[in-house]
DNA sequence: CTCCTTTAGTTGACGTGTCAACCGAAGGTA
DNA sequence: TACCTTCGGTTGACACGTCAACTAAAGGAG
């Protein structure tokens, strides 16, 4: 068994190195533009988060959620933020084990510094570059596979 | 200037979290998949073209325009490999500058036992979800954003 | 109350990838 | 010949992310 693997059809293979490859050049590409406001891609996603948080904070569960990041790459992405003075920590009085992740002024300052620049970038390489329904589509068909991918896991 | 940034609407904001919630969940998947067979990802790539080139070797130069990365990312990656015995190094007779990366029995080995893995993760996670059809949209439309990210850079 | 499992989060080691600085050879041009 | 730029590749420092091990509180079940 598995010697009777179903390898891809030359148009499966094609299709499938198109996306991954087009994914690595984005990821690349969408980062170094973000490089100007001093910020990285995942500063950025977090910073996001917290901007539309009510009051300013999320606990790191919810957070971690809302990004499908794992535990500890959150840990990791916030003391390294932390340190740069862009994010806070509180305790939760609810829930002695809880976290507070909070917005510091610098970190608000700094995602509306960065905001216009990342959205620019997103319309210049993906989102101008289609059509609404190509857009769409992507979208759909991004959706699709993401089902599977929570239903299986 | 710069005050006037058109914000992506809720219909693009939309699709856009999707793809790239997707792609960064499939990444993780896949590499999670290859764990197994001791093989990263990267080093997927790199022993797929190493064993698709005759004979199984391929200038630096080659193989970062052939995977589309950086000279450094390149070094470091095969300098982690080589440490494992599975890739190995050569000089180049009539470029003294030119290394070229060769394919070691083990390195053979190991890309002829993960294939059928991976191959089975892609379908899985990927073709087998899509009919022909949507998959073939996936990689035309991956292929457009690719063209202009190429254009413009 | 005691024990046990689950939940929330942190930490350390390690593989990965970027950037910038660097080195030596190749290939002009004067 | 000398000079100068480009090319091919490596290195070091540092940011990012995974896994596995760990601490401590919460929430049951007996």
């Amino acid at each position: 068994m598995g010697v009777d693997t179903r390898w891809l059809t030359p148009e499966e293979l094609a299709a499938w190195r198109s996306y991954t490859t087009l994914t690595e050049l984005l990821e690349v590409e969408l980062g170094r533009d973000l490089g100007p406001s001093g910020l990285s891609y995942p500063d950025y996603l977090v910073l996001v988060m917290l901007s539309e948080a009510e009051p300013h904070r999320l606990r790191m569960q919810e957070l971690g959620a809302a990004l499908s990041w794992s535990k500890s790459r959150l840990s990791h992405q916030l003391r390294r933020m932390e340190a740069r003075g862009l994010v806070g920590r509180e305790d939760c009085p609810s829930d002695a084990r809880g976290t507070y992740a909070t917005l510091t002024p610098a970190g608000l300052a700094a995602i509306r510094a960065a905001a216009p620049l990342h959205v620019a970038s997103v319309r210049r390489l993906v989102v101008d570059v289609l059509t609404g329904e190509e857009l769409a589509t992507l979208g759909a068909l991004s959706d699709k596979l993401r089902d599977r991918l929570d239903a299986r896991g």
